[in-house]
DNA sequence: TCGACGTATTGACATATGTCAATACGTCGA
DNA sequence: TCGACGTATTGACATATGTCAATACGTCGA
């Protein structure tokens, strides 16, 4: 969504926008059952699955796996694609590659 | 402190105490206060700042600042070394490699 | 057309969290 | 020994957030 592309925390000074950037997509990861929800999607065959899937091994109710899998596809972390009445979520691991390269150490010093 | 050198969240189905554990690290960078010191500290001369040059640039009272870093030691990503009346804190990159790692898709699968 | 079913939204509630003023704690210099 | 100073802790408060029951919304099959 956002240009977070040259943020990084250790590389410089950060920016205070950048800052409450990253650290909104930190906010998303923060929860256990979001970090179960991510690891599942990921786990899935062909990469991808379903809503219906998730609610069991999340032990949470289905409006609460609801309301988390929203929160990281609004990140961008997870995509969420309604193909009847179904929804199928996969991993946007471009959007992942954005976190960690955030944590890298002086990618370049340009990042202020 | 905890063995996380294993978990990965793309890498396969994260185990409840592991998606924990992860999540934790998260929520502390989960707050753009900490995000940005983080990126002080990271960013200050022989890669060490003292408490007193922190509290100015990121706008918030002493003592808050002081109870973010205390989270950011508490999770590790912080080192705090006390040399007379001043703090001293550190990056320490292992740890933050360690958030890194957790999102590499599958390092292995036996992550589980 | 209608009912069953999967999913998202609304509303309410308890708990967690960021924030600061006041204060406690340690260390150093006089 | 004492006071100044840097830092951490305590307590209080407003706001944010995870959670679920109830319900709304869409889609499909009969």
């Amino acid at each position: 969504m956002t240009d977070t592309c040259c943020s990084t925390v250790l590389g410089g000074e950060l920016a205070e926008s950048d800052a409450a950037e990253l650290a909104a997509v930190f906010k998303v990861l923060s929860d256990p059952a979001r970090v179960r929800l991510l690891s599942l999607v990921a786990a899935a065959p062909n990469g991808e699955a379903c809503a219906c899937d998730l609610v069991g091994p999340i032990g949470r109710s289905q409006p609460t796996v609801s309301h988390h899998l929203s929160q990281l596809v609004d990140a961008g972390l997870l995509v969420r694609e309604k193909r009847g009445k179904w929804a199928w979520y996969r991993v946007d691991r471009e959007r992942i590659d954005v976190v960690r390269s955030a944590l890298l150490p002086d990618s370049f010093t340009g990042a202020r």
